[in-house]
DNA sequence: CTGGTTAGTTCATTGAAACAACTTATTGGT
DNA sequence: ACCAATAAGTTGTTTCAATGAACTAACCAG
């Protein structure tokens, strides 16, 4: 069997077993997002009658999706009993794929790692990567003693088309038009749900999960840089695919009209100025140290460089900044989000890139709207795609319909 | 009364009526979208059931907001009943508040105009335009015999807060901070529903709503340009308001570095290069005519002029066309929507413009990706915020909720 | 230990979709 | 002309889930 089974349901209509799914998933939603909660709670704040909270969250609780705690003592009259996502009994899958670093982890439902691995390589074919990852994956799996495992969720650092679990195009893997999905069903059961998707996207969805920047219904933009640049765009919370799968695939977008010529036949493209290989470059051609020796050049030295006072390295990020803050801009003026959400080794040097990201964005101008997008780096605890795989997975087990008229 | 009744149902949880109203809605949009329909067809679409079909249907008949055409003849067996939406019965008040030009129709629900007129006015205060709107409005109406009324949409050039129907910022009009809604519930019934939104916004989903370009789930930019420059943008055919109501005020993204300064304190804004006021301006430059003659000049004189081979005109439209093109661009590249839609003035010259936008969007670089959104001028008949604001109250009519998680 | 208060459960009621059996309308073969 | 075959649409019964009212449970204050 190789056909993708256990899509997202896609509604049409309401029948009472659409109607009590959708329930469910609003009551369980509910509860992650404002645990510890009660019954009462729920159904003050979902308008459900108490009977219907309380016959769906028995249910809840006998799968296994909720906990009961017993008082939280307090108040006037019967005290309510607390319900919460119950923890260390539902994994996820996660599989970041990108070189030289493909990241394989066990992922609680609450977003908490179990257990993780790392394989570095080169460019290396999806038959012999998708069988190692397997393989880790299930080694890790069997260190964790029982547990009701919902699937994987796999990030690709390229352009994906999620619907058909198929990897278009990867630049770092050297990947062109992969059917990722079949050739991880070859390995694993046929129950266990596959979700693909692309990094940036992955982690927009992680932070909107996952992260600690909750809002009722988020809009944000989170921003990956990495060897390229890539975004994920979450209105209301869900993500934005794009006609050709490629929203987000901003790295393309001019930012220095008359710049730098691009491989892409462009110049001036937004990647040549935002990723991670520049400042390094920069630094190096500063440095004017040998040829050898710049090309031994990381990022981290040029952190690390910084950190020490290095003039030059403090410039080169300084710039950095300025010119990932130009292209934020125009993000931010297309789409008014609540916030940006920036992810990568940046982050580690935020408080030095803070204000040349934002003075960039806004412009100077006195009449320069207030900030009302804050760019921010991200909450995710871990790695943002790998944190990104298992939000895929994670989202299934909170919400797996999506309603269209 | 001045509190706002009647907003968009927000759905928190289903119960029978909640389901039954959706699943009205869903029949209702079937119809709207592939009309002529018999019950047959859309059991078979929505797999709801043909009894339920049946049902929904003939109180939808009821209503008067569908009728059953005889007979299509043809095929074996029993012949459908087609089914389409009803016209003449259900109209709608649509005012497009914009200065020099203020709009005022009575609309049908299918998107035809059946009686409107105009406003020309210098920026007046809405104490002065709105009476005066709602006077011409129900004018119109009393020249169209019996009908059902579905309240008035107001589509406003300017940052508007659609939530509580209020103007945020309105250049042209020279109004600040305006609560349009308790303006206009002033002078109307309390029945009557008031939308308010931005133009471009409300011209996207004109376009989603009304136009001929409809596909199964509009993704698409509307980009409005006029003596501003605004942008709607539909995803899954739902406008995207933005944080701060500010989503599509891409008229200060920067497009030309160091370019003009702008009076919104930076330089180099699109609004400078892409506003119809641009050309008008490039030509008088070249023509250098008396000041006098300059200021006189129109955008319709230059169109003329171009037209009849004027190499001065038609470069100040080649050189506009191209400015637009590197804005459009950067929407695509973030966005990756179906199709970017191009209304204003710009549309009566699209065949000299068009390869303009289209080379400056996309690149010329020979690994620019291949053109997979199309860059169209806009298939609404008439001024895209007029029927923006007549189609902010058609929505109601076809989809009074929506649902959120 | 009693009355007041809130949490949660039980059970009869209600609304709507599904299902199956039916009627209606039309074509094509004999 | 008549009789399958076929498809559209309707009617009555069944099923499922949310609701509301009445109930029990737990807790507090005096």
């Amino acid at each position: 069997m190789h056909t993708e089974k256990l899509k997202q349901k896609r509604i049409t209509r309401i029948n009472s077993k659409v109607g009590r799914d959708i329930n469910r998933s609003i009551i369980l939603n509910t509860v992650r997002k404002h645990q510890p909660i009660s019954r009462a709670e729920i159904s003050k704040m979902t308008r459900l009658n108490k009977s219907t909270v309380s016959i769906i969250v028995s249910s809840l609780l006998n799968e296994d999706l909720l906990v009961e705690a017993p008082d939280r003592g307090g108040g006037i009259g019967r005290n309510p009993l607390d319900l919460s996502l119950k923890h260390g009994k539902h994994f996820v899958g996660a599989i970041s794929l990108d070189a030289p670093c493909t990241r394989v982890a066990v992922v609680d439902m609450d977003g908490t790692i179990k257990a993780r691995d790392e394989i570095f390589t080169k460019a290396v074919s999806p038959d012999t990567l998708i069988p190692q990852c397997i393989g880790r994956l299930n080694a890790l799996r069997s260190t964790l003693g029982p547990h009701r495992f919902h699937g994987i969720g796999v990030s690709v650092a390229g352009i994906v088309d999620s619907t058909h679990s198929r990897v278009i195009h990867a630049a770092n893997l050297q990947w062109n038009d992969v059917d990722l999905g079949a050739k991880i069903r070859e390995h694993i059961s046929d129950n266990d749900p596959i979700t693909v998707e692309n990094d940036a996207k992955a982690s927009a969805l992680a932070e909107v999960l996952l992260g600690t920047r909750n809002t009722a219904s988020p809009n944000l933009i989170f921003l990956l840089l990495g060897a390229g640049i890539g975004a994920g765009i979450a209105i209301h919370g869900k993500i934005i695919a794009g006609n050709t799968h490629a929203a987000g695939e901003v790295g393309h977008m001019t930012v220095v009209e008359g710049g730098e010529p691009c491989p892409c036949g462009n110049a001036g493209c937004w990647e040549l100025y935002a990723s991670e290989r520049v400042p390094v470059r920069w630094y190096a051609e500063k440095k004017q140290s040998s040829p050898a020796s710049q090309a031994a050049l990381t990022l981290s030295d040029v952190f690390g460089a910084a950190r020490g006072g290095d003039v030059h390295a403090l410039h080169a990020i300084h710039l950095w900044g300025q010119h990932i803050g130009v292209g934020i801009g125009d993000m931010i003026r297309i789409l008014d989000p609540e916030m940006v959400v920036v992810g990568g080794a940046i982050t580690q040097i935020w408080d030095l890139v803070s204000e040349d990201i934002n003075d960039a964005a806004w412009g100077r101008g006195t009449f320069a709207r207030k900030r009302t997008t804050a760019i921010l780096p991200t909450s995710l605890p871990d790695s943002p795609p790998l944190l990104g795989a298992a939000a895929l997975s994670i989202r299934r087990i909170f919400e797996d319909f999506s309603i269209s008229l």
